[in-house]
DNA sequence: GGGTATCTACCTACTAGTTGGTAGATATGA
DNA sequence: TCATATCTACCAACTAGTAGGTAGATACCC
């Protein structure tokens, strides 16, 4: 792995567990082993940082999510592909996803970020409405309402969940608080 | 109002709209008109203030909360009362309820408040309980299932929807992400 | 091939500014 | 007189960021 790369991986996982405000050059050179300086050499601002970030992130998820989508046989099942995602980017109850680390920290945040989580939120919601008229065409979520709003608030349902698992150190609230969307999925034989 | 309710009340505020870690003594003796040191007469250390933060907070929103109980004539009443309260807390956009904003720099929280936060959401949680067994009662609202679910849910959802609503600075996103929740509640003539 | 130039990736050593916090003087009112 | 509340003037530690230098790889030209 490029230094450049190694540095991305440390910030993300300080980013999501302590909070982009929270960490330093200086603890990014100490976990990475190079000097402050060499860290500005590769992110030559924490804005140019932040930026790499979220567009490392926002690729990573969208590949993932067209992954989920083009594996599941019913809405169902790519929903509850989704809600493991989200579970599992919780670790150990330590560090939330990047994108509900970056909007908790919004006004610390450079503008050009900001714009990018906001795209980022904007996507990961369509590919939800997606799914949800998907689920309008093969039946298999329960009790459906309009697709927009049920992705509007399983966004935010997730986002708290996080929030409230992370808050707790504990991942079990995250299945906790969406266990009840979960019982919504009508799962087949093979999803 | 006293000098000390006074750096409580701009404290909250800067809290609420930045976050704990992103603003400082001299923003505060900046907006009071006192000098820093002065804030430290009041509040010895960040530690002392954050925790006076969190436990004038969770005061008034118990009273805030057995004030709606007492009032609604129903448990939906009760639950829109509650949505209205953390949907005015974003005022124009732009600030979280202090909960939101703790749980999000639980990391950068001295152990004392983390464990008051904790608490807090707790005790809201088993309020929320509360009013979805007397919904089990009353039957006003639909499609009920496990009323600590429903708690652990309904947390989560408003949580998420105001994170959601301030990075986009919109107080709509809360209106959208909870309607599919509002929904289900089932008005009367008065409640 | 040998010399020259440029680039990558790092270094030491620094700056200017901010952070939470402290010591000790001073004003004010009961 | 004495507690309360404020002040000026500091401190150590940390922040992002900069200046200037170096070892080694790569590229180009004669």
């Amino acid at each position: 792995m490029t230094m450049k790369a190694n540095l991305l991986t440390h910030a993300e996982a300080l980013a999501r567990s302590r909070g982009i405000d929270a960490f330093s050059y200086a603890d990014l050179a100490a976990a990475t082993g190079i000097r402050k300086a060499s860290v500005h050499y590769h992110f030559a601002t924490k804005a140019d940082l932040t930026l790499a970030l979220i567009e490392d992130y926002a690729a990573r998820i969208a590949d993932r999510l067209n992954q989920i989508e083009a594996q599941s046989a019913a809405a169902s099942g790519a929903l509850r592909d989704f809600l493991q995602l989200y579970h599992d980017a919780l670790g150990t109850g330590d560090s939330l996803c990047l994108c509900v680390a970056f909007s908790a920290a919004t006004d610390s945040l450079p503008e050009a970020s900001v714009t990018r989580v906001e795209a980022f939120r904007k996507d990961v919601t369509a590919w939800l409405n997606a799914q949800f008229n998907r689920a309008r065409q093969d039946g298999s979520v329960r009790a459906l309402s309009d697709p927009a709003q049920e992705a509007a608030a399983l966004f935010a349902l997730v986002e708290g969940a996080q929030l409230v698992a992370r808050a707790a150190r504990n991942p079990d609230r995250f299945t906790d608080a969406v266990a009840h969307f979960s019982d919504r999925l009508i799962m087949g034989a093979i999803q």
